[in-house]
DNA sequence: GTATTATTTTAACGCTCGTTTAAAACGAAC
DNA sequence: GTTCGTTTTAAACGAGCGTTAAAATAATAC
């Protein structure tokens, strides 16, 4: 039996399910292909993750715990930086965005698995996968529309909430299939370059936020 | 055998269809849960639909084929009311936005089926599907990007390319769940007020484009 | 009426799925 | 070297899946 990599079975098992995810989402993502790319026995799954949910609760919370991290981190970086001034919107939007295209960066140029977890995971059916996310989620959310509504205190509620979920949708369909803009744009848009994509989407939703700081006609 | 409505069995198969792909994601929904909802009887749908590919296409042609009229007719509208003169902004973001959140209003408020399978596709990761709508919606990105083009002709290609991108994500992230969005925001942001929906995205993304008219830094 | 076609149903095939049980292999302690 | 707890394996279960072939029914034409 050729044990081709020796790190221990849960990450080959964590590391081929997040990558049996990304090629063909959740319910596409059978155990029985998982176990064959990471060279374990069935049974080892639910050794270790106790079924197919608690592998993929296991495979999300790997990937974001420390997201949700890194974002709180990066965001009260800013805000120390700042030293109890409101934060400028581009480095909220800078705060939002960086984190998950670090992420996404880190992984080897072939296989993007992590990147496209992430956007698969925003249109994911199975309420039980949602829940387990939205409920990580919660603290980074609130965190953001608190920095937002500092730094615009002006703006209604409902707009800073809505171009929040616009911005959030705008990054994970950009994460989900990079191979589709890609090809889409003939290569004039690399998702590769998460430094450029940064840029661009920091460039194209700072001037929608700033439009809100002055007009308000609905109350 | 109480035949509740006697429209006729393709259209309830294919209704059926819709909805258990806007709730299950298109490998949950399995012909045996659709025929169910759709009383009728399993060895139908291959009598109509040939297979379950056969089905998913139908369901996506019946949506998409008139959705990507409504975008070329109400772009084409704009234009000619324009006579020649590049299209504002906003208008091209009403003819990209228009027509998938009036589709989504249409549907019965209970039931946002078509609503949350025009986002479920964007992540959808079966490359047969993929390849199905991408080649359906090629000449409507293509024509808004030339619209965009005319009216920002400073701007760089790549920097349009994206925005187009971002724009389209943000609109499927709305879509796709708009019940989490509902939730998440404490009622403050009802996607079923698809009104609001598109003056504030509209508002939001207008003033991205524009800061595209005049600065361009890196040719 | 019968013959012919179109539609619907029944029943099953083979496959893959998630899951479980129990036995085998292993490692550390004594 | 035996014992004991941990880890790995083999084998099977039942359920659900997409799919198909053929029989039963309904509709149409002659």
């Amino acid at each position: 039996m050729p044990k081709l990599s020796e790190q221990d079975r849960q990450t080959r098992i964590l590391d081929a399910a997040e990558n049996a995810i990304a090629e063909l989402g959740f319910a596409g993502a059978s155990l029985r292909h998982i176990v064959l790319e990471a060279q374990v026995n069935l049974a080892t799954v639910y050794y270790y993750f106790g079924s197919k949910r608690g592998l993929m609760e296991a495979v999300l919370k790997r990937r974001f715990g420390p997201l949700r991290q890194e974002h709180l981190a990066l965001l009260g970086k800013f805000e120390a930086a700042a030293g109890g001034r409101p934060l400028p919107v581009g480095k909220i939007l800078e705060a939002m965005l960086l984190p998950p295209l670090r992420l996404a960066a880190k992984a080897p140029a072939k296989r993007q698995a992590v990147t496209r977890l992430i956007g698969r995971i925003v249109t994911e059916p199975n309420p039980r996968i949602q829940h387990v996310l939205s409920s990580q989620r919660v603290e980074v959310r609130t965190a953001f529309l608190k920095a937002l509504r500092r730094s615009l205190p002006k703006a209604p509620l409902a707009a800073l909430l809505w171009r929040i979920e616009f911005v959030w949708g705008a990054l994970a369909f950009a994460l989900c299939n990079p191979r589709k803009i890609e090809i889409e744009t003939h290569g004039a848009c690399d998702p590769k370059d998460t430094d450029d994509m940064l840029a661009e989407m920091i460039s194209f939703f700072s001037p929608g936020f700033h439009a809100l700081a002055q007009a308000k006609r609905k109350p």
